[in-house]
DNA sequence: ATTCGTCAAGAGCGGTGCTCTCGTTTCTTC
DNA sequence: GAAGAAACGAGAGCACCGCTCTTGACGAAT
């Protein structure tokens, strides 16, 4: 490819930036479903069938900004691990902890993009796996460390993981590597545990139920930690 | 009302049953986006419009399917409660998580339509909540039980509960009565832990991460009864 | 028997995603 | 610099959607 683009492509690119700017805009005002084509073609003063040269199909618009999302939340998390002393494994699962609730807070169309109910009808394709592990690589990363520095005191409370899931342990250590099974597992649900408030908390599950949402979200969070033996320093 | 009612009462309630019959269907095989009024009427071999003799629209008639998952979500959770010995918490608590998991995964699309991402431009009206509110009243009375029964012994891992939850709590205990705070949120964190399990496993977030789910569900709910306390009899 | 409420049907409004064609503009190649 | 190829915006149109309004038929109560 020729060093200077033409002027096609810096138009093409710039257009294709603005639709996707448009459409995300759309997108946390009405949310997924409410995201149209027609509509982002009206407010770029084009007509709809001109947006077709730049994504051939909504699901193709759709998919850049969810690969866009989770390269949003997977920056805000990563910058929240580095924030605090890298020795401070409790503090960092916080903080990033926080990250993940801050940002979907923040961009709830865009966070109910990625981790609420599937959109009807749209399949994500291959291209967003790799943006999509962002975020879980830095919990997978906080955990690995903290175990490898002996940091890790997790309490005995529940049975050991049984040998059925010793498969799927060993898929689970790419993101952990060097960590035991159940420690594996017990991130697992601490994972879960984290993105299940979250959920509940954006998609408003906890109206009426609870106010001080971001003490308890602390709270459970911490409870969580402790179940990996992530002790405060 | 008059004991018997009459023919076109009849004929009105037998054909807003078979509405939202033939809506669930089409729920379970398009999921909510595509629940089309003017699908079901051509099912019914009647005109679009005539459904809004039934229905004044769209929207009520989710509100419609929304309670009835509501009630067969708890009606399975109740009798998965029911089926083992009242004292063996640890066990109620298996086998309520168990039904949650089983019914999601039976009723994908009407489990999103109770605990996924809002469907867009839909407000829950008040109704719901009563329908809402029976699945959870169980595991609330299983903690509730488990602690009066003394058959909890929680491991002391987390800071307790900041004094500003303590509000909170109170509203909680309506749910489990008697229960100190610490447990409360303790409890609500085993419930937004199971549920955010089963909200990955639904909306297809294990897809090429997890083979064995049962076990691996098993294995974390196991650890969340073990942060209540509840021990295996 | 007549009145009155309920009902299905049909036409129509404004919206959607998407396709196809057509004339124009821009880039590439000779 | 001219000719061909590729990209582009505009427009019309298809099938669908939720929803509204009107019309005519039917059944129940007076």
């Amino acid at each position: 490819m020729t060093a200077s683009r033409t002027a096609r492509e810096r138009v093409r690119a710039e257009l294709t930036r603005e639709i996707t700017d448009i459409a995300r805009r759309q997108l946390a005002i009405e949310g997924a479903g409410g995201l149209s084509l027609r509509a982002v073609a009206r407010e770029m003063g084009m007509v709809s069938s001109a947006i077709y040269r730049y994504f051939p199909s909504r699901d193709d618009l759709l998919t850049a900004l969810i690969i866009d999302g989770y390269n949003a939340l997977g920056a805000a998390v990563e910058e929240a691990d580095k924030a605090g002393p890298p020795g401070d494994f409790a503090g960092r699962w916080l903080a990033v902890c926080h990250a993940v609730r801050d940002w979907a807070l923040a961009h709830p169309h865009e966070y109910t993009l990625l981790y609420g109910s599937p959109v009807p009808g749209y399949q994500a394709p291959e291209e967003t796996i790799e943006a999509r592990l962002r975020d879980v690589a830095v919990f997978g990363r906080i955990v690995s460390q903290a175990y490898e520095a002996g940091a890790l005191t997790p309490p005995d409370l529940a049975p050991p993981a049984p040998a059925a899931l010793s498969g799927d342990a060993d898929n689970l250590r790419q993101i952990m590597p060097g960590v035991p099974d159940d420690l594996i597992f017990r991130g697992l649900t601490a994972w879960t545990g984290l993105y299940g408030w979250v959920n509940f908390e954006v998609f408003g599950q906890f109206e009426n139920t609870l106010e001080e949402r971001r003490d308890g979200f602390e709270q459970s969070v911490r409870t969580l930690g402790a179940l990996l033996g992530l002790r405060p320093v």
